[in-house]
DNA sequence: GTTGACTTGTTCTATAAATGTTCTATATTT
DNA sequence: AAATATAGAACATTTATAGAACAAGTCAAC
C-alpha cells in the first residue's frame, strides 16, 4: 500500500487515479478544487504537494496543468500486463513439447487466474468434443492439484501428458476423454501427476 | 499522451491533425490564425514553434507554407489499443441480443484483425460441433463480404441472426449448421445479408 | 532584368489573464 | 497540544495574445 496518507489525501489520489485519464488536460488546481468540493486554490495546492512529497504525483515546477500521476503509479493502475509465456505444444499421449525461448501472448484477464500461468497449443483433434481444436491456445493455471470435474494438464507415468477432465476418488484417479467413444482410464493416485488446470482458452480464425 | 503541451498548443496541433491533409497547400500563418481565432501572426509562430520544438511538427526555416506534421505520431494513432467494444448476445436463430452500453474487453492481436472489430457472446449450443460453446466470447469483423467456408454472423429475413459456415454460389447461398445432423439451409442470395466474419473466439473456464 | 508593392516567416516587446506558490489565520479532529 | 483540513490573501510565474519591425521571398509592371 501507497506510505500512510491522510484521509483527504488518499480522497484526492483515488479521485486523480479514477479521472485523470479522462481529462483532455490536466486540470488545474482550480478545476480540481470544483471537482472534490474545495474552494481554495492554496488548500488544494498543500494537498497536491503532500502527494507529491509522497512520490505519487510528478512535481510540476510551476507548470499550469502540470498534474501526472507517477509513472509508477500508472503501471501500476493500468496494469497492461496481460502478457503470458507461451511454452509450448501439448498433444494427447505425447509429452509436452516445450519450446526453446518462450514467447509472451497477450491474455485478457477474464482468460486467466490470479495466480501463475502459462500458454499450450493444442495439436490434435483429442479434445475436439469439449470444443478445443487443434491450434487453439490453452491458458493453464501452475498448480499440483485440481477439483473433480475440472480440466486438467496431467503427466501420466511421466512421459505423456493429456489435456483432460480429472476425476479422484479415494486411491484412484479417472481421466475422462473428451471423446465419448472413448472409454475413461483408471489410474493409481502415483502414476499421475496435475501440472496444471485449464482456465482459458482462445481460437484465431485467421 | 503527446509530450506536455499547453492547452493551447494541444489545440493547434489537433487542429493539424484534423485539417493538414484537407488544405491543397500547408496554411500559411495567416490563414491558421483565421482558422483558429488569431489575430497576431507572430502569437501563431511562437505556438508552431514549441510544437516543432516538442518534435510534433517538422521545422520550416523561412519556408512558405512549410507546416507539416512529423510522421513521429502517426504511429502514436495507431496505439497499442488492444480494447474492442463487446456488444451483445448471438444465439442462434433470434436476432442479436445488443446491449445498452457496450464495455470493452481485451483482444489480443492474434484473435482480431486489422479491420473494426467487436466483440458478442455466444448463448446456447449451436455452434458446439464448430468448437464454440455456450458462454464463449466471439471476435467478429464488421463486413458485409465474405469468402466461402467463412463462419458469418448472418442477417436471415432482416429478423434472425446465426453463427453459420457460409456458401455462396450464383444465386444461391447455403449457410451450414455446425451440427452434422442437421441439413444445410439454402437461401436467395438477398434473404441473407452478412454482418461480419468470425476472426477469433475466447472461453473462460473460471 | 529591375523595380516596387505585396506576401509571409521571424523576432521582439508589451500586456492581460490564468494559474501555481507561499503565507497566515481558523477551525476540526485525535 | 499536535496533526489535519480549509479559506483566503498576496505574490510569482507561465501562458496567451497583440502588434510593431524586419527579412526574405513572390509577382506583376515597366
Amino acid at each position: 500500500m501507497t506510505p500512510s496518507l491522510t484521509r483527504r489525501q488518499q480522497e484526492i489520489y483515488d479521485y486523480l487515479k479514477e479521472n485523470l485519464p479522462l481529462y483532455e488536460q490536466p486540470p488545474t488546481l482550480n478545476e480540481l478544487c470544483d471537482a472534490l468540493g474545495l474552494s481554495s486554490r492554496g488548500s488544494m495546492h498543500k494537498q497536491i504537494h503532500a502527494l507529491i512529497e509522497a512520490g505519487l504525483v510528478e512535481p510540476m515546477n510551476n507548470q499550469r496543468r502540470g498534474i501526472r500521476l507517477t509513472s509508477f503509479d500508472t503501471t501500476e493502475t493500468a496494469a497492461n500486463d496481460n502478457q503470458l509465456p507461451m511454452m509450448g505444444y501439448i498433444a494427447a499421449g505425447r509429452p509436452i513439447e516445450a519450446i526453446e525461448t518462450p514467447e509472451n501472448m497477450d491474455v485478457p484477464p477474464p482468460l486467466r487466474s490470479e495466480k501463475p500461468c502459462y500458454v499450450l497449443q493444442v495439436k490434435g483433434d483429442s479434445m475436439s468434443d469439449e470444443g478445443i481444436l487443434d491450434g487453439d491456445w490453452v491458458v493453464i493455471e501452475q498448480k499440483d492439484t485440481a477439483r473433480n470435474g475440472e480440466i486438467v494438464v496431467a503427466l501420466v507415468e511421466n512421459s505423456d501428458a493429456t489435456l483432460k477432465r480429472i476425476e479422484q476418488k479415494p486411491g484412484e484417479v479417472i481421466l475422462h476423454p473428451a471423446n465419448e467413444t472413448m472409454s475413461p482410464m483408471h489410474y493409481q493416485p502415483d502414476q499421475v501427476k496435475i501440472q496444471g488446470v485449464l482456465v482459458g482458452q482462445m481460437r484465431s480464425y485467421r
